[in-house]
DNA sequence: GTAAGTTTTGGAAGAAATTGCAAGATTATT
DNA sequence: AATAATCTTGCAATTTCTTCCAAAACTTAC
């Protein structure tokens, strides 16, 4: 191969790593460690790229990450769990609603596999899928609101009212035994549009959502097809759960943690 | 075979490979690794290739204007220009609609002090103005095309046909005497209907583009308002501007800087 | 049609660059 | 402080480049 193209290919096997050791890059390109740590010299010459111990970074990292990661670091651990729980449920090649919020997006982390087809009013959901080839995803138009990366307005409804789906993904602030709570109102009419073109309302809450109730009401329980959560519900909920027929389904309590395929 | 036959045939190749060794063009033109040698080495007079050891490169690799790796684009510098002399253009708090590809997303970059109403389909346009609490985004729903970050369909146009702007702010892939082209037939209904539904349409486009056409055609010089671009348009297209009555737009040359910006 | 002159082509020998490796120096980790 | 990993430097092997030359192809003149 061409130093050039070699450099190249290092360049971009960085844009889309960010960081990578020299080992790495050397087995990326077929070409030894030393050409690597030459080649990587060069283009640290040129700028874009940056030599570390052991390896290199991209200058400029990707700044397509989202704005709501910092909110994101709260129960990371549990709305992992709820991901990959959540994503079993979905059957290959179905179409699935995926709502905005942190939850529902680390569902999807879990759903490239099942090569669905997605439909979101969410912009970290959408960028999830920019470059998964086998995923379609439909984009619901709208307002963006800022900070949370969600279309909001009437679009963003509209085109809901349009679509039908097997699924719909829903995350939610609070549940108690009066329904389903959300905190910010502006959402609530896409949430609802989002769980009429379901023909099944999946629920993702962690379980510090139990018993809260915030601002606005976005649904009654009965409308909650499944509840995907981290822990056992307690004994304050789970007679209304039951009554309004909702199947609930958690991490079997298992001690010795389900050895579950890791992030990436 | 002829020279020039030849020559041609390791250009149009390598318009495909981007880089190739030297052996990979004497098998591909039945020529010895001797004669393909003089011959890049003519080429590389020409501009259009670079030599490089043991084979040979394009300089303007496929400048598919809409592909977004990253951050890293082609003629980032002449875009970056193109960015800052095209968000001049707009007013304070104007309604702005802002194409998906590479040149406009750069103008997005400067556009967030004007404080527009910015509507795309763009995923990394939107994505720019989704921390910006001072700029209203209105984002078209639509299939999200991977890769491109790009939102298509009817859905986009549909949207888009609701909508009602000052500016629209378009790239394209080329642009002769006979009109603007773009390489992705997908986009150009969607970029037909920003175009009707903006008061005034500016073109960005690196000199590059110019006298390039490539296989969709998106529309008639008429149809421009103003184009933006790096460099002084040549005599080949300069005519036919006028004529369609384009405003052109671009830096005024300056003097201190007679040795043009490296390829890189 | 042939002969002389010019250009182009393919190849060879020495020069130059690139690559991979190893030994000693430097940096990170425990 | 000790150990492991990584970096720098120098070097040999390989590949590629330059330059030159002879053969082939093409032009031009007769």
């Amino acid at each position: 191969m061409q130093a050039e193209e070699r450099q190249k290919r290092i360049e971009e096997y960085l844009q889309q790593v960010e960081f990578a050791s020299l080992e790495e890059l050397a087995e990326q390109v077929e070409a030894s460690v030393s050409t690597v740590r030459r080649d990587v010299g060069l283009l640290e010459t040129g700028g874009s790229v940056r030599r570390t111990h052991g390896g290199a970074r991209l200058v400029n990292p990707r700044t397509d990450e989202f704005v709501f990661n910092a909110r994101d670091t709260h129960q990371l651990a549990e709305k992992e769990v709820i991901g990959r729980l959540c994503a079993d449920l979905v059957l290959p090649g179905q179409t699935v609603i995926i709502d905005a919020g942190t939850t529902a997006f680390h569902v999807a982390r879990y759903l490239e596999p099942k090569k669905p087809q997605i439909i979101t009013n969410s912009l970290p959901v959408a960028n999830l899928f920019a470059s998964a080839m086998m995923v379609e995803t439909i984009v619901t138009g709208g307002v963006l609101y800022p900070r949370l990366g969600v279309l909001v307005g009437p679009v963003a409804v509209e085109t809901l009212g349009q679509m039908h789906a097997d699924v719909a993904i829903m995350g939610a602030g609070g549940i108690t035994g009066d329904g389903v709570f959300n905190s910010h109102a502006l959402l609530i009419d896409i949430q609802r549009a989002m769980m009429r073109a379901a023909r099944k309302v999946i629920l993702c809450l962690d379980h510090t959502k139990f018993g809260r109730r915030t601002v606005a009401r976005l649904c009654d329980l009965a409308e909650i097809d499944v509840l995907v959560t981290d822990a056992p519900v307690g004994p304050e909920i789970a007679p209304a759960l039951d009554a309004a027929g909702i199947e609930v389904t958690h991490p079997r309590p298992d001690p010795s943690e389900s050895p579950l395929p890791e992030t990436r």
